[in-house]
DNA sequence: GCAAGAGGCATTTTT
DNA sequence: TGCCTCTTGC
């Protein structure tokens, strides 16, 4: 059990359980106690799956033990040490979209235009850094360019940034880890405090960890040395988060004597699935290397679909659930994992048409509908005051009369004082620089503020939180309401109480609400399953739907074009992972045109099925799908592959080719007028439209405007007022009102 | 100060 | 398509 220890676990091979076992172990042997272990994981879910069977093996609580994601580990130790790096143990924790809205007001103040440099980019550049686990100071030393952001104005904006946190109190997520990470390399005493506790180091999903989680391990781990990471470095797929492979390739040289395991044996998909999955893998260069095997019994083929759009797809899809269902598979058993998120749309639509109950994972989250947001900013700006974020949230909600020019007077007072908000407020209300008005209302809400605050010490918290909703006109505000959504929301106000009286404190609450964001209170239901292929990550079931497998769409072309060849590796393990999600059965589909943007484009199946063995897998698609040569519906599906032979459909590496070349001419987006030539189906425009006329004066996406000059069919000729005339399939146009 | 309407814009993945 | 921001008119 001692030393250095990495499992490589490819998938399914038990990795939680390895886990599991060898910190019930260490416990049951006596080896060390609760406290002296330290679990990582990557989600919270697993952190708390891991604790439960932990205690199912011993048949005991382990309260002391600590087991959580690499934030919320750093959460707490940071409330601890916080005065450290000059926040105080109160400190809130910023979510991303409180970070955004604060880089975008530190984006006015600085004079950078916010259309040309969002403030979203600066986020992603700052939350980079703090991946790496660069200081503002180390930034300067190292980014000569300063990132590029702003013509090198993202060095002076970090710092900026991190003095205005301390200001409010607060720590974003990246600060949980940095700050942590500094705190220990400028107090070695608190350092070897740790490093003398922890014994030993339990680290989940090793591929995973960005810089900053591994600085961080490897000084813990320096006292005694026993650190057991497990990762798997084909399912390493958070690269764009600061995650670096690297460190589980160089473990052994981190960490002298490793011992390194590994797993391969996979207990969880049929052959067919897992030489699928491996093959697939097999295109990528720079691997550990891992062969996984079962000796499970040979069953069905991964099935790949063609389907004319992504509304058939999604009613293929679904159907086949709802089929599959009768016969007895829960529905919890079904997954639908999706490439990005906003393609859970089309699936949600049609499992709510055939009534079937499904569950959106990662999707909209309980903590992120507004009045839950604003009933937390309340709820922030009596534990913390210094939080301006919260305050500026609902200030003037329910709509009291403090409107901007009062907020900007605030403002004003607060930066030039540099001091938070609610400071500021107080000193201004003993002036006569407001309206009377504004002040009596500001002096009332504050003093508000202060009682509620104060009630804390005398009721419970889930009281406190009714009566400051009522009392600040919040629920009345949903009560008058009639939109038809305010029901809802004054629901989810009730449930936002009953949460918190899962919690000791107030406190507990809010920490609980910025680091774990998931919701899996319904997780018992009998649901399908509809998340993306991230949120997937460690999960599994008997059947899985990969829908959407497109070029354009999956590989992704934005991390493409920011990644290149590396970035298509990690399309491809993200792939892997996907396919090895399944227990029995799995089914890829392709949409040959798809809606973006209400906007129809064409699509090709994607690279990632042509890697897939020829027998493996079992071909059907759509009468027309993927036809002969040339437009107009003439082709049969050459789509089916009778006796298994490699794919061939016509001019597929033409069709790739002209994909490729597209998207070097950066001009995706409007791909429609390029690759039609060879798709025959109509797509479904709206019917009330009906078929065009000589003369109809037409849109088309990339080409403009222009008139209609001769109709064959679907094909069209166009004279367009811009592009000049064209030959354009009708799909592609819609009817434009007479200039 | 506020509400409604228009216009512009984007959409990868998340602790 | 739907969200967000900006503008306009009261």
């Amino acid at each position: 059990m001692d030393g250095p220890v990495l499992v490589l676990a490819g998938a399914g091979t038990g990795k939680t359980r390895v886990l599991t076992t060898r910190l019930a172990h260490l416990l049951f042997s006596g080896k060390a106690s609760p406290h002296e272990v330290l679990a990582v994981t990557f989600t919270n879910k697993a952190a708390r799956e891991m604790k439960a069977r932990v205690e199912a093996v011993l048949n005991r609580p382990v309260e002391s033990l600590w087991i959580g994601t690499f934030h919320s580990v750093g959460a707490r130790i940071l409330r601890i040490h916080a005065e450290a790096v000059g926040l105080k143990s109160n400190f809130t924790i910023l979510n991303s979209d409180d970070q955004v809205r604060l880089l975008k007001q530190l984006l006015t103040a600085a004079g950078i235009d916010e259309k040309r440099w969002p403030a979203r980019l600066a986020a992603a550049v700052i939350n980079n850094w703090k991946d790496r686990g660069l200081t503002p100071d180390e930034v300067a030393k190292v980014e000569k360019g300063g990132g590029g952001f702003a013509g090198g104005k993202a060095p002076a904006l970090y710092k900026v940034y991190q003095e205005r946190l301390k200001t409010l109190n607060a720590a974003d997520f990246g600060d949980l880890l940095l700050h942590v990470l500094t705190i220990f390399k400028t107090h070695p005493e608190v350092l070897a405090q740790y490093q003398h506790r922890l014994r030993y180091l339990l680290v989940d999903e090793y591929q995973d960890t960005n810089v900053s989680q591994y600085l961080w391990l490897r000084l813990l781990a320096q006292q005694h040395k026993n650190i057991c990471c497990v990762g798997d470095d084909d399912q390493s797929i958070y690269s764009w988060r600061g995650a670096e492979v690297g460190n589980i390739l160089r473990f052994e040289k981190d960490f002298p004597g490793a011992k390194v395991v590994r797993l391969e044996q996979n207990y969880r998909s049929t052959p067919n699935i897992l030489a699928a999955a491996s093959a697939l893998i097999d295109h990528n260069t720079g691997r550990l290397g891992k062969t996984l095997w079962t000796d499970k019994p040979d069953a069905e083929k991964v099935q790949i679909k063609g389907t004319w759009d992504g509304t058939e797809e999604a009613r293929m899809v679904c159907d086949d659930i709802e089929n599959a269902h009768r016969t007895g598979h829960p529905l919890s058993e079904f997954s639908i994992l999706v490439r990005a998120s906003f393609q859970t749309r089309e699936f949600e639509e049609r499992l709510l048409t055939l009534g079937i109950p499904y569950r959106v994972i990662g999707g909209l989250r309980f903590y992120e509908h507004r009045e839950i947001r604003d009933a937390i900013a309340y709820l922030r700006i009596i534990a913390q005051p210094d939080d301006d974020l919260a305050f500026e949230r609902i200030v003037n909600v329910p709509k009291r009369g403090l409107g901007t020019a009062t907020l900007q007077t605030l403002h004003m007072a607060a930066r030039s004082a540099g001091i938070p908000l609610t400071l500021a407020a107080q000193q201004l209300l003993q002036t006569d620089d407001l309206r009377p008005a504004a002040r009596t209302t500001l002096g009332n809400l504050m003093s508000s503020f202060d009682r509620w605050r104060g009630m804390l010490d005398e009721m419970p918290h889930t009281e406190v939180t009714e009566l400051m909703l009522d009392e600040s006109g919040y629920t009345g505000m949903w009560q008058a309401d009639k939109a038809p959504d305010a029901p809802g929301r004054l629901e989810n106000l009730k449930e936002l109480i009953t949460a918190l009286e899962a919690f000791e404190s107030l406190g507990g609450f809010l920490e609980h609400v910025s680091l774990v964001m998931d919701n899996d209170a319904e997780a018992g239901d009998d649901k399908v399953n509809l998340m993306t292929l991230h949120g997937a990550k460690g999960l599994e079931f008997d059947t899985v739907f990969l829908p959407g497998w497109e070029e354009e769409l999956f590989p992704h072309p934005r991390a493409l074009d920011e990644g290149g060849a590396e970035a298509l590796e990690e399309e491809r393990r993200l792939a892997h992972v996907a396919l090895t999600r399944a227990r029995k059965w799995v089914t890829i589909s392709f949409a040959s045109s798809r809606r973006v943007f209400n906007q129809w484009r064409s699509a090709l199946p994607s690279r990632f099925i042509d890697e897939l063995p020829a027998d493996t897998v079992e071909f059907s698609s759509d009468q027309g799908v993927f036809p002969g040569r040339g437009a107009g519906g003439g082709g049969q599906p050459t789509f089916s592959r009778p006796n298994g032979s490699d794919l061939e459909w016509p001019d597929r590496k033409t069709q790739l080719a002209e994909a490729v070349r597209r998207r070097k001419g950066q001009d995706f987006v409007t791909s429609g007028g390029l690759i039609i030539e060879g798709k025959a189906k109509r797509v479904d425009r709206d019917p009330a439209e009906g078929d065009f006329a000589v003369g109809d004066r037409v849109f088309h996406q990339k080409f403009g405007y222009g008139l209609v000059a001769t109709v064959d069919g679907n094909r069209l000729h166009i004279a367009f007022e811009k592009s000049g005339p064209k030959k354009v399939i009708d799909s592609f146009v819609s009817k434009a009102p007479k200039s």
